[in-house]
This record gives structure tokens, sequence and C-alpha cells, in this order.
DNA sequence: CTGAAAGCGCTAACAA
DNA sequence: TTGTTAGCGCTTTCAG
């Protein structure tokens, strides 16, 4: 609509008052008093005006750049490091702040995220945000010591940061119970090989579901491989070539499962009238698209960014102390979405 | 390593110059003639300090902030954002540019695209980047206007601002070429039903290659379907059911050619050998992982973000005059992915 | 109840 | 060849 910026000057001139009357009203200073008549003259006269503060002269005085530092690890080949983001932008929208975006790589030295967090302090943000690609547990680079920051989907090895993580064992446990509640009784597990938290809960809490269900636990039940779809496929192909093959199959995770697919559709298996199974991200594209539909847990990519932006802005604000949920991670749910690939075993 | 800010008259007093000499020094200011004795003083001191100048101070005396917006539509739903994000976020932190994210919708209000860019422009952005999720055409708000912008991945209605989009055609081309290379003579596409650029382009390119190869087209080797996997499946079924079946299907994308993958795979078909496939889009959950790999056409995703990027600083930094390349959008390349789909036809 | 004025840290005329 | 100084647009202390 306008083209020349209106200052705050334009505004106290309009209503003519100084501009630290103006300053006061339309940013709701405590300890100002001011008559309500002369509050509602300059607040007509910046609406008329369709006055708007310049955030980086406010940003220069007040030391508050209204920017969220939000680092990203390989932001480019999963559709979760954008549902993170997306939960992050637009809580901070809401809230009134920005995100400035930085990519890096899971592998990065410590030197490179170093950089990485300072080129993010020399953008003058208020805090940052930092996304792992996948939940581990990492050690953060000590320049971030005294800015607020938090932690997505990894834990900080030395306890000093917050974070945000998926509770992994919830999921698992959920995925395993849908296959006992289906009848199931000999169930399979395709685990990653990778020495991560998940490999370890997700294991642990399909043993005792199993366990905890009155059912018996078998070792030789339980294969693992790399985490992509040829491991599964591979995995699967041992599980469902014994001779008393497992009637249900969790996967590590959905490209594991499409792997296991794969190796029932090659051994002339139907899912899920011969085998059920269950996957575990909710990668969309390929849960969605798999016969049957593949039945999966959820990651909560966007609640993770979500709370993760909402305290750090709270930290920001000092209506929240960071240090103290840095001794223990946020546990957000993982919730199991039923799709078309599991059903009783049969007879 | 420092804690307390280093101000440029730190540095200043340090050398013992003036501020303004350690500006200019610093900002190697054309028209400052400083000895060389002094140049180095200067430098040292800054280096010793570990001066950073801040850029909130900067911004606000030049009216730069050295601020990218970046509205992305379906930040979260594809890796391809994320690639574009990535070639962009790139090339701006090479120029010394940092990243706005903003989210929004394809299916935005033009009040709510028009918010958005309000957004970025008060938050003092130099330019904005707006990236589509697919190729179309679209009319941009006209609170554009004046301000610096590329679009990536679509086309401006009223070719006011400049663009960068893929070379849908040449991508086409190639994929059937490589199916006739490899001695096909019957070969089926599946289209997309929408109305958008990338349908007509890719069909157009179709028929081209085949009629330039002196095969004749077939009218109803065409199938048209929604573009997604069940759409395929559908199209598939029909091309494959005829009693000349094709013995190669073009697909539109790669969740179309995963639907053909599992027509084929009922009817008893195998892949390469009973049917070649090519895709579009080079989704690698998809591509990568289908069974056997899918030949398919790559989007120049990260290009066309790096492209945008590096254009929009150049136009913001003077170099160059957008107004200029508006008249007709940049095409950039669709490269060919070969993997495993293809194989000549059974005689 | 309201206003003058001093900066935030930097750049760039203009002087010297 | 270098230094003085006036702002960029806003917030906030301190006086009226």
């Amino acid at each position: 609509m306008s083209n020349k910026p209106i200052g705050i000057k334009d505004v106290a001139g309009a209503a003519g008052v100084s501009v630290t009357t103006v300053s006061h009203v339309l940013n709701d200073v405590s300890y100002a008093r001011i008559s309500s008549k002369t509050r509602d003259k300059v607040k007509h006269a910046a609406e008329a005006l369709g006055y708007d503060p310049n955030r980086l002269a406010q940003a220069l005085r007040t030391q508050r750049s209204g920017m969220l530092g939000f680092i990203s690890e390989e932001i480019a080949t999963t559709p979760h490091a954008g549902r993170i983001i997306l939960g992050a932008e637009e809580t901070a929208r809401r809230r009134g702040y920005h995100l400035m975006i930085i990519n890096t790589s899971s592998k990065a030295t410590d030197e490179s995220r170093k950089a990485d967090i300072a080129a993010l302090l020399k953008g003058q943000v208020d805090g940052v945000l930092y996304a792992t690609m996948y939940h581990r547990r990492l050690a953060l680079p000590d320049n971030l010591n005294g800015v607020p920051a938090i932690l997505v989907d990894s834990e900080d090895t030395n306890q000093s940061i917050s974070s945000v993580i998926p509770d992994e064992a919830g999921g698992a446990t959920a995925a395993v119970m849908t296959l006992i509640d289906a009848g199931h009784q000999r169930i399979g597990m395709i685990n990653n090989t990778d020495d991560v938290p998940a490999t370890h809960s997700r294991l642990q809490a399909f043993k005792d579901t199993i366990s905890d269900a009155g059912l018996t636990f078998h070792t030789d039940l339980v294969e693992a491989e790399h985490s992509e779809v040829p491991g599964g496929y591979e995995a699967a192909l041992r599980l469902l070539t014994r001779k008393d093959r497992p009637t249900a199959i969790f996967c590590y995770n959905d490209r594991m499962a499409m792997g296991t697919y794969r190796a029932a559709s090659e051994l002339g298996l139907n899912i899920p009238e011969d085998l059920s199974v269950v996957g575990f991200d909710n990668q969309e594209l390929i849960a969605e698209n798999l016969y049957p539909a593949l039945t999966t847990v959820s990651l909560p990519h966007y609640e993770m960014g979500a709370w993760a932006a909402e305290n750090l802005i709270d930290a920001i604000e000092g209506k929240t102390d960071l240090a103290l949920m840095a001794l223990h991670p946020t546990i957000l749910d993982c919730p199991l979405v039923r799709r078309d690939s599991v059903a009783a075993p049969a007879r």
C-alpha cells in the first residue's frame, strides 16, 4: 500500500505528541502513565499511517533481534527435517519471531559445527535450535554456552543443553501391541545395526512387550541389518524362510518394511493375510504408497519443532530457565498410525 | 572465545586511529586513501581483538540486512523443498547472506501470501525468494513490487518477476529417447490430469520425440490419472491389459511409476525384461528403493535454489537488472538418472 | 501525565 | 592521509 516508510516521528507528529509517548503506548510500557485519550490518539494515528516499527532499529536498541537460529542436519534429504522446521516456524511466527536457517551435515566436524553457530550468533539471533537427522547423543560446541539453545531430536552428552526427543520405547510398544492384539504369537523384529539410542530402546521395548504379554521372546526372531530397503529385504528373507517363520514382523523403520514387502512378495506371502508388518517413522511417501498401506509409528517431528521453538522463546523472554530442563530431555509421544498391513494370523 | 563484544571503537583505540579509518579499511572503501602502514595496524588490531562488526548496526545504517527472505510452499512434505533451500542457503552463505524462512501452502490465498511477504519485508530482508512445490504459473501479490525477488520453480503470470524453472521438455525428451535407444517401438505414457505446464510440455515432448524418431504416435497409448501411486496403478493396468500392450512406459512422475510397478507385478510382468519404465522427479526414496531401481529424470532443485540466490544477490548488489530477465524464465537442465528399469524389449 | 535527549554500533559526508 | 560528526529509527532514563 505504501512505499515511503513511516517512522515513529511521523506518528508522533500526526498525533501531536512526542516520540516517547508513541513508543510508550505502542509498547505498553508498564510504568508509563498516559491518559487514555492520548493513548487513543496515538493508536489511531499509528493505525491511520500504517506504522510498522523498524525491527532493525528496535533490535539494535534492545539487543534482541527476534530471530531464532535454526541449524538443521541434512535439510535436503528427508521430509522429516521439513516437519521440524514447519513446527518451529509456525510457532515462532505466532510468537513474533523469525527463523534463520543454516544447513549442516550429521557428519559435520566439531569445527564446522562451531562455524555454523558462530555464523548464526553473528547474525544476532536470540537463541538457537539445533535439529538432528535422527535421534542420537552428541556434544555441541562450546560457543553455544550462554546462548539459549535447544537440541531437537538428540540428547546432549553433557546434559547442559535441554532437548526434545521422541518416545522410542512407547512407540515400539504400541507397534508390538497392535500385533499382539491382532492375535500374533510368533513375532519377529528386523532391527538396525547402528549403535544409536533407537536401536536399543526399540529392541528393549520389543522384548518387554512380548514378555509382558506372556509370550516368549525368541532371540533368533530378531535380525539386524543396515537400515535401508536392501537390509530389510535380506533380514526379512532370513526370517521368512525359517521353518517356523513369524506371522508378523516389527521393522526398525519404514524403509526396512519396504524391503520386507519385497521379500514377502517374492516368497508368495500376502500381506497382511500371511504376514503382518508394522514399521516405524511414518515416512508418508513409503507408508502410504506401499500396497497394502503400512501401519507404522509416527515420529513427532512437527511437535518437537514446535515444542523447541516455544520453549526457546520462553527462555529468551525469561519465562523459563533452560538449565533446569537440561538434566532430562523432554519426551514426546510417538503415535501409532494404523493402515492396512496388520491382520489376524492365519490359523 | 570472547564474551564481551568488541566494538569498532575498541579497534580504533587499539590501533590508535579513528573509527572512520577502521571502518574504511575494514570495508575497503574505494575512495579512502589510507597508508598501507595504517591499514596493517588496523587489520592487526581487528584481528587481535577478534573484532566482528555488529550486523544489526551495520544493517540499520546501510539499510541492508544481509538477509534473504525465503518463502517455501509445503516445506514439510517433500525433500524437494529441502533441496531448493539447500541450494539457496549454501550459495547465500558463500556470498555472506542468510536465509529467513517462512512456510506457506500451495493453496494459500492471495491474502495470506501477501501477509507472508509483509512479514518478510518487515523482517527487513533485502530480497525474496519464492519457491513453489511444483512448476506452475501464478500471480504474486503486489507488495512484492519494488523488492528484488525471484520465483523458483514457477512462472509469473504477468512476467514482472524473473524466475527459474526446470526444462520439462528436455527432461521428457531424454526419458523417451532412452526408451527408443533401447529399441522400444510401442511406448506408452501415463500422464497427469492436472492442468499444469508439466502435463502439457511432457506430453508434447513425448509426441515430438516419438515422431522425430520416425515412430508413430498412438493416442490410445497415453492414459491420464491423478498423479499419485493409485492413479499410476490404474492407468498402467489399462495400458498393460491391452492386446497390443506397450513394451515401455514413460510415467509422469515417480509415484505413478511406483503404481506401474505394482500393476506390472500383478500381471506377472517383469521389469525391465517384459516392461521398461521411466519416471520423472527422481524422488530418491522411491526411485532408489523400487526394485528394480527406477530410471528417471531429475529435477534441478538444488540448482534452481542456487541460481535464484546467486541472481537475487547480484540484483541486490546492483550487478544485475532483474527486470531484464523477467521476460523469459531461466530454464535449467533436467538430467536423466539411469538405473535399472530400462532394457531392450523382448522379441 | 508527557517530553527532551542520550545513546545502541556503525557508516559516510565533510573537514582538516 | 585521517578525524569529526551527524545520523539510521528506535527505546528509555530523567526532567519537567
